[in-house]
DNA sequence: CTAATGTCTCTAGCAACTATAGGTTCAAGG
DNA sequence: CCTTGAACCTATAGTTGCTAGAGACATTAG
């Protein structure tokens, strides 16, 4: 049995991060010592696990809801976790998008600049007016 | 004189951000008409057509109180500003690379699955089991 | 046995908004 | 002129995924 600091060590995360999956739901509450503390046993550890290596793919923590729920019932078809795992892929890939635009609007303001005064800043010119891009580029929702 | 409604439309942001705005600084408190509301010139209408912009393209509201402080100071030297962007571009590569091998990963699950039960899911078992990834990959901070 | 460390609960804070509630003002139609 | 409906006002709470702090109790090493 695991201390709250141990199996956080183990996963790689931090303690208040396993309260805080127990108070949402996504942990069950564990068992505790007579002084009140929480204890966790091998099942909770592959569980916390699961959950941070799903986090550290991006997927939000519904989706890794859903994914749990799915993992308890291991003779259905596995359709569900393939969508959303590709819908996570898509998720993926859509900010890759957004972000390599962004990437080509500031790399073509920082190459205008002629390293002078705020006055003739192509970096603020460009801020200031749209009008300056090359492409269409949208706020990361 | 707009209202923040006409505004908000014209910059293409919502009332309630504008608001927000004017709540944190980044916005000086507008005129108010008779009966105490906002009422913004062109001032306004640049400076909020410049934080939008800014935004789209990632910079963090802190970044952009020091670029619109750096605007309004026009015989400076850009070279602050273009330090701004700079760090803007960096961490938008960083974020791309990220991205990438999460990318990857997700292929790579996704393309073992064999649509099965979730017993023999590929995506469950590789989330259960970092070991069975190829890559390291990371959480976006 | 004591001191240090770990754990408990609870609350508040981060970014950057968004949404809601309950009330006021404005512009247009009758 | 009056009414109606949209737009506005303030203030507060919620979103996501945690992180940090306060003040009190539990455990463990020496």
């Amino acid at each position: 049995m695991l201390t709250i600091g141990k199996l956080a060590e183990a996963a790689g995360v931090k303690v208040p991060t396993i309260r805080y999956y127990e108070q949402i739901g996504l942990l069950p509450p564990p068992e505790r010592s007579a002084g009140n503390q929480r204890l966790y046993g091998n099942r909770a550890e592959e569980r916390l696990a699961f959950i941070r290596h799903a986090r550290d793919l991006g997927f939000p923590l519904e989706a890794i809801r859903d994914l749990l729920s799915l993992s308890d019932r291991p003779d259905q078809s596995c359709e569900a976790a393939d969508a959303i795992a590709r819908a996570q892929l898509s998720a993926v890939r859509a900010r890759i998008g957004r972000l390599r635009a962004l990437e080509a609007e500031l790399e073509r303001m920082i190459g205008q600049c002629a390293h002078g005064t705020i006055a003739d800043c192509r970096v603020i010119e460009v801020l200031g007016d749209h009008a300056h891009c090359a492409h269409e580029h949208r706020k990361e929702p």
